[in-house]
DNA sequence: AAATGATATGCAAAATGTTGCATATAGAAA
DNA sequence: TTTCTATATGCAACATTTTGCATATCATTT
């Protein structure tokens, strides 16, 4: 149910297009929902069916029209409705397949753990600075925003602040792999000693 | 797939029955990874037709019989391989419908909003004691543990951190949004000046 | 005595999400 | 000149997850 609300909840200040959609996906609401271009087509379908959106075609030269949606007033309301609504608390849903990879961890897989937890230390990284630079740009001044603005500044907030904490997990936890790692009989960075 | 990996990696250790697994999927592996029973005991038959694990049943009185898994060599294996596998890394997939109704904050759900945060922080604060507790119980010394545990330790420290953080972002929006509400007109809430 | 909650397992349908493919053009880079 | 990237849309198959139902017993609470 979350992705139609969450295309309405694009649509609230823009009219935009399927494409526009997933690339607003990548980016803002990207952190706290993900989804794929053919999910939000399928999606956009689904809600015109149902005369929550309204949609225009643009020509444009040589390529393909684009499909332009607009929230319809009775989308509006089912959004506002569903804003409403129970509240299901899924508390913080983190799936991530690297855990469980953490839970195996052994001799065989140190390395590679290692490797690719630095790599998303990085990816972490250079999403942070995106991040930040959004929130220096258009949310300097929190206090001073108005209401709606307010409540995406939190969302982008969360997401800053999670992601702070992530590369702070991540530089712990690579500490310890490292000293692990030394620590293993047979380890062939023994350089020093020779 | 990830399923299949979690619940071979709960029987590393032990021998579990679908119920079992539930349970500890509601408690340690479920912080990165949830699952419904219905899902387990799905995939337990699925990973018995692969021979990934084998059963045994255990009867008990009156109650249906206790279906025992454990890990077959070559489910071990399988585990094994898993882990060195190509690493998609989804950073930190937080798939949370209440950052899009954060998106949608207005003078109509503002104190709705307050309320859901609010329960989520105590929510929270819950399964932090509930970490904190199994932290110092079996993973006081993280450097003396042997291998495998520091990598469950390390997760366990995730989910940790990754709690406090959540807590502190609860406190931040909270406070936002009860300054955001004291300022709205007709706030009916201004029972001090009467 | 009846209701609830924990133990213990499972099917079926619907909703959601992923992966692979397919089409088409413009502009920039190699 | 070919290749790559961005724009722009979409189908079909498959995998995964969720939701609702169903069964059965024991222990505790109302």
């Amino acid at each position: 149910m979350a992705l139609r609300y969450a295309i309405m909840t694009a649509l609230l200040e823009d009219e935009l297009s399927g494409y526009d959609l997933a690339r607003s996906f990548d980016i803002s609401l990207g952190f706290f929902w993900q989804a794929s271009h053919q999910q939000i087509y399928r999606e956009l379908r689904n809600l015109s069916d149902r005369t929550w959106v309204s949609h225009r075609a643009e020509q444009q030269k040589g390529r393909p029209e684009r499909h332009l949606y607009s929230l319809t007033p009775k989308g509006r309301a089912a959004l506002d409705e569903w804003v409403l609504e129970n509240d299901r608390m899924r508390l913080q849903e983190t799936k991530d397949e690297f855990y469980i990879k953490l839970y195996n961890l052994s001799p065989d897989s140190i390395d590679y753990l290692a490797d690719r937890l630095a790599a998303r230390r990085s990816a972490m990284m250079e999403r942070l600075y995106l991040y930040e630079r959004i929130r220096r740009r258009h949310y300097d001044n929190p206090s001073k925003l108005p209401l709606r603005r307010k409540g995406v500044y939190l969302a982008l907030l969360g997401g800053i602040m999670q992601g702070k904490q992530y590369l702070a997990w991540c530089d712990e936890a690579l500490a310890m792999l490292a000293s692990a790692a030394e620590e293993l009989p047979g380890s062939s960075s023994d350089a020093d000693t020779a």
